[in-house]
DNA sequence: CACACTTTTCACCACCTGGTGAAAAAGTGC
DNA sequence: GCACTTTTTCACCAGGTGGTGAAAAGTGTG
């Protein structure tokens, strides 16, 4: 499937032969972030792992060590793409229209990353996002989690948003972000939740109808706290 | 603690005693709320609950059954008190304001029984939204819980929100109110990212803050969609 | 072919899982 | 004290858990 080729490792002498191994890695860690998505890291076994990889338990054991250590390196590999790809975004944005930024751009150009990519970049981005989403409202270490992996681009945000609108208080700009990353993180994740809800009107993978909306609510969600605050 | 008086069952003839029975019965929801908070349901075993609660194991298949069943259990305890509350609080609403209830106006009546009944319900209620949050981002089978227990007090939302913006298309509406509670959720849920995000500047049992901003940001993020979808 | 090396399989372990059935204990009305 | 019900404990099971160590299969180099 999506099977890029990252080499790296396999130290010794012996060249790292033709490809078998790295393509069993990549099956592994896409079967493991699959199942991780849809039952949360307890509820999976590594057996189920390696039995939807078509692999044998103790494979996984050898490439990955234990089983939060194969967690990790699902939710790792893609994390750097990720960042990479909304710390570009937003470089582009504040370059381009430099002293003319608005509020809504920014932050379409933090969160539009995430739609493009779960919109073209196949169908283990989806898996991810929930992945991220179920991870972000685990109390227990996902906090932890998610600083470790997202941090800096999220200050970037921050750092950006407070360029536009100086007077702004930092503690309104991260409020406003936690409100921002619950929307976006449940429109992400794609639970269906809203497809019953809304009776097939709304469906949760429609990522055109969040495009539609998300930006444009955050953004005005956004002024209007910046806005309050500062009148109190 | 909580310790509401459901009685209930016990059906044979002998009357159901005094107490005892139906405390543990509590505090075993108590200590198996706490857990399925922290460590979601399969990260929790029947065992930790029942040492939790002090209690043996087969006690806990006395009173609830199967381990799935003590989830339910637990859930549903507190859904019930919830819907009614934030009922009321709707009802409330439309009878005082009529003709001039506003969208923030609506939303908070929506939202702010949870942040009080958080605020003064005593620990166990953050325990439940934690809980609550957590299935709402579950895809395997967070979104048919939700709706059995939460749907008919959402679509009462979006019914009056329709009545106070009678242009607005349901499906802006349902989109909005995806947005309305995965903030909502995130900050009831008080998972500390808030605080290593800010570097101690927010804090995210800081509901008065919380209160402070969450309305506004919502009430004006739905505005924004309608004006806009209303203009295309 | 033998070699050094990596990758994959197999058999296995100690421990824990959810759950059960029967016995014991505690409460209750007479 | 006595029959009777409910509550609590105890011993136990079949199956699954994460993880390991050694053997086997594959791979390129002389």
């Amino acid at each position: 499937m999506t099977a890029t080729k990252t080499r790296a490792r396999s130290g010794g002498r012996g060249r790292p032969s033709k490809a078998t191994g790295l393509d069993l890695k990549e099956t592994i860690l896409d079967s493991a972030e699959g199942l991780f998505a849809r039952h949360g890291f307890h509820g999976v076994t590594t057996r189920q792992v390696a039995a939807e990889a078509g692999v044998d338990t103790a494979l996984i054991h050898y490439y990955f060590g234990a089983k939060r250590e194969l967690f990790d390196a699902v939710f790792l590999r893609r994390a750097d793409i990720l960042n990479q790809a909304r710390s570009v975004s937003m470089n582009a944005y504040v370059e381009t229209f430099g002293e003319r930024m608005t509020v809504e751009g920014v932050i379409t150009a933090f969160i539009d990353p995430l739609l493009r990519i779960s919109q073209e970049g196949g169908g283990g981005w989806k898996s991810y996002f929930a992945l991220v989403a179920q991870v972000n409202n685990t109390p227990a270490w996902g906090g932890e989690t998610m600083a470790r992996f997202f941090d800096p681009v999220v200050h970037q945000l921050v750092d950006t948003l407070k360029i536009v609108r100086p007077d702004a208080e930092y503690r309104d700009l991260y409020w406003c972000y936690q409100f921002l990353t619950g929307s976006m993180m449940l429109a992400l994740s794609e639970t269906g939740r809203i497809d019953s809800l809304s009776e097939g009107v709304c469906h949760s993978s429609d990522l055109e109808a969040v495009r539609a909306r998300l930006f444009a609510y955050c953004a005005a969600g956004f002024e209007a706290v910046v806005a309050k605050r500062g009148k109190a």
